[in-house]
DNA sequence: GACACGTGGCT
DNA sequence: TAGCCAAGTGT
């Protein structure tokens, strides 16, 4: 993985760079190592330093970030960046305590970049972890309410000496042998201590509370195209879902939504509905094209030229409905 | 503690 | 196809 450094590095005393430490384990919250990589290699070629994405604009950020998912991550990324440049003059704070009150840095993180880049012993707890306890002591309490008997076990675990090796060795064995399915206990280093192997139970655990299911809500989305190719697209307020996000203006998304067109123009229905699962909803999204001329102006939203939008700067969902225009739109011709 | 907050891959 | 799941944080 391109933010791990290896032993060469380290038998020469080189340090992991906090900044690398700190924004893949951004990048990696409940996000996976594989959908990870290619963002962390365009932002840390972009942005090779907290200090110059500090100076980043919000859009450009925004943009990089878009597919990844928890938008509020990128958001209180540039926040925390600017924290740093400004108030700890570019060096990432090593107090683990000062590291907790930067945004978008929690617990998890917090102890990560303890661990990981300032070598410090702090216990380091995510669902992998969490897993692993479960497993290795047969703990058959439900999650969340079992989380601190889990803390407690790691702790007791937490080595030391190369707690930052240890942290990430933990997380990849829940990785990659401990899985959530049909794990690998064949192959599991720690096998010969684990009670839920002893029990039999390693494939139930960690009980989890049961989920609630999902809605269905419904929505329009506006995709007004101006004669010399400029797309009308709307900047997504800060707070809420998308917050901060490049979006087709549309309606508001529920059981039953009011039309709500941006501009005036003959809009033609889409045939088929971009399709679309929040974490806590399922979206079916009706889309709408236009065609308008030069001089009309937009109710809401601004015209970008063609050449200043990439699809890539959206979030999926809207990339979604642009890719069902597209298909309409080559069809007609 | 409960809930909002994305996405893509796997089963 | 639909549900589950991933290196969580903020409110």
């Amino acid at each position: 993985m391109p933010w791990r450094t290896g032993p060469r590095d380290r038998a020469a005393g080189v340090r992991p760079d906090p900044y690398r430490v700190w924004l893949s384990e951004v990048m990696l919250q409940q996000t996976t190592v594989a959908a990870v990589k290619s963002y962390f290699l365009a932002f840390t070629e972009r942005w090779p330093t907290v200090t110059a994405l500090a100076a980043a604009r919000d859009e450009d950020v925004m943009a990089a970030w878009a597919g990844l998912g928890y938008y509020a991550r990128a958001r209180n990324l540039l926040k925390c960046a600017r924290v740093v440049a400004q108030d700890y003059g570019g060096q990432f704070p090593q107090d683990h305590a000062t590291l907790l009150t930067l945004p978008g840095v929690g617990r998890y993180t917090a102890a990560a970049v303890s661990a990981i880049a300032f070598d410090d012993p702090q216990v380091v707890v995510d669902g992998n972890v969490e897993r692993v306890m479960a497993r290795l002591h047969d703990e058959h309490t439900p999650l969340p309410q079992a989380k601190p008997v889990l803390t407690g076990y790691a702790a007791a675990l937490t080595p030391v000496a190369r707690p930052g090796d240890y942290a990430q060795a933990v997380m990849d064995l829940g990785a990659t042998i401990c899985t959530p399915k049909r794990p690998a206990c064949g192959l599991c280093p720690w096998r010969a201590p684990c009670a839920a192997w002893a029990a039999g139970t390693m494939a139930e655990l960690p009980k989890k509370a049961p989920k609630k299911r999902k809605p269905t809500r419904h929505g329009i989305a506006y995709l007004a195209r101006r004669v010399d190719g400029a797309w009308l697209l709307e900047r997504r307020p800060d707070k809420g879902l998308l917050g901060g996000m490049l979006g087709w203006p549309g309606s508001d998304w529920s059981d039953d939504p009011a039309e709500a067109p941006p501009i005036r123009a003959e809009w033609r229905e889409l045939g088929e509905e971009a399709r679309h699962t929040f974490t806590h909803f399922h979206l079916r999204l009706t889309v709408k094209t236009a065609l308008v001329p030069m001089e009309r102006t937009p109710d809401r939203g601004d015209f970008i030229e063609a050449p200043d939008f990439s699809p890539s700067d959206l979030p999926t969902v809207m990339r979604k409905a642009f890719d069902l225009a597209q298909g309409s739109w080559s069809k007609v011709r």
